[in-house]
DNA sequence: GTCAATGGTTTGTCCGGACAATCGAACTTC
DNA sequence: GAAGTTCGATTGTCCGGACAAACCATTGAC
């Protein structure tokens, strides 16, 4: 009994355009990645192989290879050493990134606002020197924000920076996001030590959120560092659990 | 005024063993890497084009690259065109991956334990069928455990996993980590979805963590897929706030 | 003094080739 | 029929080279 299973990249339209300033890898990577949402690559399906595949496109393996690994690296794509490449049967949403609740709740269409409470220098506490690397005392800015989705309390978000950093505009602020601010003005953002828990509300908290005393609230502290290993935000922020959870998913790194 | 920085890495005993199977790339990027734990490598400095590290090492190249990218991938190194390599200043620990509270606790020097509260078959409700992608109403293991650090609990874990994945041993699930006991039954983890809330405890919920009612717990709500894309577990965990929080290093794709 | 042009350095991309390691299926042997 | 063997297929690793793009410092022009 013949298998007729064929290389399913073959009916698809795949080509490079030279001429772009685009990598060719990353735009084969592209072709492929649409290809896989808009199941024209069906999960399990082998893609076959690299060495087939460069010639076709008139591309190099490494070329080839460059692409694929990139969706490997995306969870998207296995290969198995003599077997071939296949398609991952994908629950695949999206990593966890490094964004901000803004962009996280714009992405989820649930018309984000942000009003402004505070927007001041202080002196830096103990815990602010130790998680920015600047003298205890010294001044730094302290931001407060509350976060609506729907005109609803979704989150009580306070900042501190480094002074210095760049320009902290209370309207923009209150227009979109701290970390698309901070890509704006040339940050280049790295890496961030985070820590997720929970605890009850208090008084003052539960009316900030439009919450009772008690009642369950979702913690995250975070320390972000810019690509030269400077800590550029230390955030602590509280969530309503009523309304928040964080939805990520992770990827086995092998 | 003469710039007496030198390359670092010239000072450090770096080779690579031909005759090994380990591949070279690998024994470059682990070499590189406790170089980098040890300080030998300190923060901020520059490594050294690749060219002239390449010819000193007696490797090509794309080798070097490999080794150099394996560690810019995890974070550890930042590359920029026209100027070099560069150790990132680091706070840098983990991140975030797909391990067990189990080995979580035991690298924290918790001496954790696991107490085995049920093991048994039950019909899948609707929402572990649609997490599992099996049938409403259809056989599945369901495991109860509670997890204790120093002897206090620290958390409840309940489980439910598709039938005849592989033998579920009371003896091990009370000695180690379910992770662990997939992966030693050949289950090659890949990805999973996770959803991290919080809520207070009701009066079962206090009594099985040593809490009392109306105490906050961290959620956490987990499905698992192996490199097939089959979903091999369905978790739904309660964390004590006062005793666990999540500690993870995030990493901005780029 | 300030700004623009220049050039050197370094990483980014791409090529073509070679051999090894691993997997799965077909085949052989008992 | 079952177990071991061989073999083709596919990815993994490694090499050497070439040119492009971006960055930084210096130089030059105004």
């Amino acid at each position: 009994m013949p298998k007729p299973e064929v290389d399913p990249t073959v009916s698809l339209r795949l080509g490079v355009d030279r001429t772009s300033p685009v990598p060719l890898y990353f735009q084969l990577s592209q072709q492929l990645e649409t290809a896989i949402e808009r199941g024209e690559l069906t999960p399990g399906s082998l893609l076959g192989n690299e060495i087939e595949l460069a010639g076709r496109l008139g591309l190099s393996r490494p070329t080839v290879r460059q692409a694929i690994q990139s969706l490997v690296d995306k969870g998207l794509l296995v290969r198995r050493r003599g077997v071939g490449t296949q398609v991952v049967h994908s629950q695949v949403k999206r990593p966890m990134e490094l964004t901000s609740l803004y962009d996280d709740l714009e992405a989820a269409g649930q018309r984000p606002a942000t009003r402004l409470l505070a927007n001041t220098l202080v002196p830096a506490s103990a815990e602010v020197a130790a998680a920015l690397g600047v003298a205890e005392g010294s001044e730094v800015h302290r931001i407060e924000r509350l976060r609506l989705a729907h005109g609803e309390p979704v989150a009580h978000l306070r900042n501190h920076l480094p002074v210095g950093l760049f320009d902290l505009d209370g309207d923009r602020l209150e227009s979109t996001g701290l970390y698309r601010l901070m890509r704006a003005a040339g940050i280049t953002l790295h890496s961030a030590r985070q820590s997720v828990g929970a605890r009850t509300a208090t008084a003052a908290e539960g009316d900030r959120l439009d919450e009772r005393e008690g009642a369950p609230l979702l913690t995250m502290r975070r320390t972000t560092f810019d690509d030269t290993g400077r800590a550029v935000e230390y955030g602590d922020h509280t969530y309503r659990a009523s309304r928040y959870s964080f939805e990520f998913q992770l990827l086995v790194r092998s």
